[in-house]
DNA sequence: CTGAAAGCGCTAACAA
DNA sequence: TTGTTAGCGCTTTCAG
């Protein structure tokens, strides 16, 4: 009862083993070439399953100069939040690559009251060996250049010009294949709700993407056709209000994230209009509740555990290489049609 | 460009300020009691701040024997993830109190393909301070058990005759109260579709003031009317199959989560019935898209950066006390009254 | 008020 | 093949 205090250290074991510090320390490492008798290497092992010993990690830590810890940096801001169902997805697939590779994860929420040096300062005191920011901002490539020097980075999302490997989805292709359904289904009036404003990338290059769409089939692009959402569904209610009351309001529009469609949705309802016969509706995210809307959402899938897969298998290479991989990974999405847009995706 | 490999010591900020190690260290920490003339703080802290400064964590860790980390075991599977949309708002209170106390918080994923040894082997590793148990499962209670001895937990959620604290909300009266809402709306016939088999504690419990709130009306329990989902909406959806395909369906169903609410929503309209004038719907969560279904869905509030906030409170309280608080905190839900019920909830 | 020294638990270079 | 030794970077008595 008055026993267990202290946890068993690699010298406990020794001893109840018999054996010197190092013996312990080379057989439970399996370090190999080195030639120590079965015999000897079993009672050390059993030893320490007697003794329920674990060695300590922050001394591993400090002698062997790696944590064995990434930390995960969250920017989003709570509006993003909201937006991001798939943070436990992300979570997932990051999470199985660093186990399998030893590593543990250190999670940063880096929400815009907090100055990043004050974040960045506790990372480093943390000594992790690597770093995955998800939802980079523009404000932030200052910090992460000079962070990059010194410890591997992988940006979740992107960042314009920068040389940090990244893993992200091609936001403009996906956009404008997103677009060119709607096209293909006859709608020459076609309008752009964003996710958020266009100084968030991944919102920026899915307006490239609808442009380009636009281009490619020789429809005008036209400014009062783009409505401005902004994480919430509030914000697509709103937006949608906004291109509801145009003269020729589009047929069609195209909502850069599920999130800000479902708003959109809600408004549409609400005129007493019907989708997709009035108007028809395209999302992006492809968030597991799309399929469950009225009508179920014709929505671009990310692949959001891939992506935490990728960005875990990118940094862990930077940190096993010591170097930057200097890549881009770019995932595939792909468009799921459902029935918000009146093809296919059967009843 | 070839110095910065080794990041700077207490020892290097001493010789720089011309102090000795010990100096440092007081200065920095702001050891009380300790009289150090005012211009040599300063010179210490000039030298820190020059350097860059940060004290190495697993180097503190060792000395003091206090990781200042926590860890967050995810006790969900990948369909509980799929409902469970609150994740990131757990994680925001959570990560708030406890960087306010200088912690850190470490995620431990621990699905059902990994033995619980496993992932406790690697916390014992890790020495966190504490640990919170998200969903924990009547599996758990033995490693709990054991675990609790030595280092505090508080559990996300419930287990049953356990003296861990844990923080939840109170399933039952919650329950209780969205099946009166019916009740008092005139509703005779009241379904129940359960969020999971009842061997999930909050399921059980919800499926308790179902019945509780039936009784005090003086309604008939059927087991006929109670269906049973599972985390998912499909599985919402094809109990409310099991419900409609009954001789006298229910007019009323009190769906245990918003995601399986979904799902039934579904099947409703597919069987070409409306909400709430055929059959109304009470969900569970209040999760973030509740609001934008259609019919909008009347729900029970379910705080969830609240009990992330409690849980952190809980568990620091017990580090720092040194002895459990014995407490369970039980938070208060709301009923949001929208529109799937044909009460109040204006248009 | 400040410095010297011990030691947290572990690994790894070096001897024996 | 195994043991001895020297730190990793920090805090913390204990002397000076």
């Amino acid at each position: 009862m008055g026993k267990p205090r202290r946890a068993p250290t690699a010298e406990d074991v020794a001893r109840l083993a018999g054996v010197s510090r190092t013996t312990v320390s080379l057989v439970l490492n399996g370090v190999v070439g080195v030639r120590i008798p079965e015999e000897t290497r079993r009672r050390v092992r059993e030893a320490a399953a007697r003794l329920g010993y674990r060695p300590h990690a922050a001394a591993r830590h400090l002698v062997r100069g790696r944590a064995e810890v990434i930390a995960l940096v969250l920017r989003q801001t709570p509006d993003q939040v909201f937006a991001d169902a798939f943070l436990p997805e992300v979570l997932r697939g990051l999470s199985r690559v660093l186990r399998k590779a030893g590593f543990h994860l250190l999670i940063f929420p880096l929400s815009p009251d907090h100055p990043p040096e004050e974040t960045v300062a506790l990372l480093q005191e943390r000594r992790v060996d690597g770093l995955i920011l998800s939802g980079p901002r523009f404000e932030d490539r200052e910090w992460l250049a000079r962070w990059s020097q010194e410890t591997p980075v992988v940006l979740l999302g992107r960042l314009s010009d920068t040389p940090i490997p990244s893993v992200d989805v091609d936001n403009v292709q996906a956009a404008a294949e997103a677009v060119r359904h709607l096209i293909r289904l006859g709608h020459r009036r076609i309008g752009l709700i964003t996710n958020a404003p266009l100084s968030y990338t991944a919102s920026y290059e899915r307006w490239l993407g609808y442009r380009q769409a636009l281009e490619e089939a020789g429809l005008l692009y036209e400014e009062a056709w783009v409505a401005f959402g902004a994480f919430t569904p509030a914000s697509g209610a709103a937006a949608m209000e906004q291109l509801l009351r145009l003269p020729d309001p589009p047929t069609a529009v195209f909502a850069a994230s599920d999130v800000v469609a479902f708003g959109a949705l809600q408004t549409i309802r609400r005129h007493g209009l019907r989708v997709p016969q009035d108007i028809a509706i395209v999302g992006f995210d492809d968030v597991p509740l799309s399929a469950y809307v009225d009508p179920p959402l014709t929505t671009v899938h990310l692949p959001a555990e891939e992506l935490g897969l990728h960005a875990g298998h990118l940094l862990l290479r930077w940190i096993e290489e010591g170097r930057p991989p200097t890549q881009e990974i770019r995932l595939a999405t792909g468009l799921i049609i459902r029935q918000s847009c009146g093809a296919g995706g059967g009843a």
